[in-house]
DNA sequence: ACGCGTGCCTGTTGGC
DNA sequence: TGCCAACAGGCACGCG
C-alpha cells in the first residue's frame, strides 16, 4: 500500500520514462476512477509532462501547457502507475491508459492499474485544487516540518496513531509507517496525543523522519501489491519491526507483540517497549 | 466540532 | 478439497 516512501519511489522511477513526453490520448476504462472534480482527461491532449513529484501520498505530474495544471494520481491501496509499449493490451485491472509521445517521436503508453479501484485520477488547475478539501486540508510534509510545528499539530485526545495517520496532521503516513515510527519512538499507539511530553514528540518526529528516509533509500515497502514504475519491489519490508508481526516476538525485548484494531486498522506494538 | 463506525473494492488466506 | 468469512486499509460520509 503506497505511503510516502512508495509514492516518492514511483515518482522517481517514473520520471525518466515520462519527462518531456506529450499526452496524445487518454482512455478512461472505469469512469469512477476519475475524481468528480477533475477536468475531462481529453484536456490532456498535447500537454507535456514537465516533471513527476509527490505531495503526501499523492503522485503528481506537473504539466506544461495548462496553467499550473497537474495530473494527480491517488494510488490508495493497490494503484500502480507504469509505462509500456504503444498499443499494449489493457490488463484486467487497468483503469486508465494514456498515450505518450516522446521528444524523439517514439510512442508509448502510461497505465493506471488499480485492482481494488479505490484510487483516483484528477486533472486539475489551481482553482480546482482549491475546491478539493482533501488537498486543501493536507498537512505539511513530515520530512520538512519542524519539531515545534509538529507539536502544534498533534494536540487532541485521539490516540496518537490515529492522529499520525490523519493526513491533515502531516501528509503521507499510513498504517505501516505509523506503527513503525511509534515502535521506534517507544510510544504506545493508544496514548492520547495531548498526553505526549515535548521530549516524546521530538523523539517521535525524529523516528518518523529516520524511518521515512530509510524506507525511501530502500525504495519503499512491498507488502503485497506495491511496485515501483519499473515493476520492481521495494526492500524496506525486510526491515519492518512491528507491522505485520502481531503474535511474533519483539525484536527489542522478545515479548510477544500485541495486535489490536485501532479505529478500524490493524495495529501491532510492544506493550513492554512502548509506553 | 469532533470522533467513531461503515461502505467502497477485489484478491488472498485460513479455518472448518 | 471446497467453501466462505475474515482480512488487507485510505478516505468519504453519516451519525450521535
Amino acid at each position: 500500500m503506497p505511503e510516502l516512501p512508495e509514492v516518492e519511489t514511483v515518482a522517481a522511477t517514473l520520471y525518466p520514462h515520462v519527462v518531456d513526453a506529450a499526452f496524445t490520448f487518454a482512455r478512461l476504462l472505469r469512469p469512477a476512477s476519475l475524481h468528480p472534480l477533475s477536468l475531462p482527461l481529453e484536456t490532456l491532449s498535447g500537454l507535456r509532462i514537465e516533471s513527476t513529484g509527490r505531495r503526501g501520498k499523492l503522485l503528481l505530474f506537473k504539466l506544461d501547457g495548462l496553467q499550473d495544471g497537474v495530473l494527480v494520481a491517488h494510488l490508495r491501496m493497490t494503484g500502480r502507475i507504469f509505462t509500456g509499449a504503444a498499443n499494449s493490451e489493457a490488463g484486467k485491472h487497468t483503469r486508465c491508459v494514456f498515450g505518450l509521445r516522446m521528444p524523439d517521436g517514439a510512442e508509448k503508453e502510461l497505465f493506471f492499474d488499480d485492482t481494488r479501484a479505490f484510487g483516483q485520477l484528477l486533472l486539475a488547475t489551481p482553482d480546482i485544487l482549491a475546491k478539493w478539501s482533501f488537498w486543501r486540508n493536507l498537512g505539511p510534509e513530515p520530512l520538512e516540518i519542524s519539531a515545534d510545528a509538529f507539536a502544534e499539530r498533534i494536540k487532541g485526545r485521539r490516540p496518537i496513531k490515529s492522529v499520525l495517520m490523519d493526513q491533515q496532521t502531516v501528509a503521507g503516513i499510513g498504517n505501516i509507517y505509523a506503527d513503525e515510527s511509534l515502535f521506534s519512538a517507544g510510544i504506545s499507539p493508544l496514548r492520547p496525543a495531548a498526553e505526549l511530553k515535548q521530549a516524546e514528540i521530538e523523539k517521535l518526529l525524529a523516528s518518523i523522519q529516520a524511518i521515512l528516509r530509510e524506507s525511501i533509500s530502500q525504495c519503499g515497502s512491498s507488502i503485497r501489491d506495491y511496485r515501483d514504475a519499473n515493476g520492481n519491489a521495494g526492500a524496506f519490508q525486510n526491515t519492518l519491526r512491528v507491522y505485520g508481526r502481531g503474535g511474533q516476538n519483539c525484536v527489542n525485548c522478545g515479548r510477544e507483540l500485541t495486535r489490536l484494531r485501532l479505529s478500524g486498522r490493524a495495529t501491532v506494538y510492544c506493550e513492554n517497549c512502548q509506553k
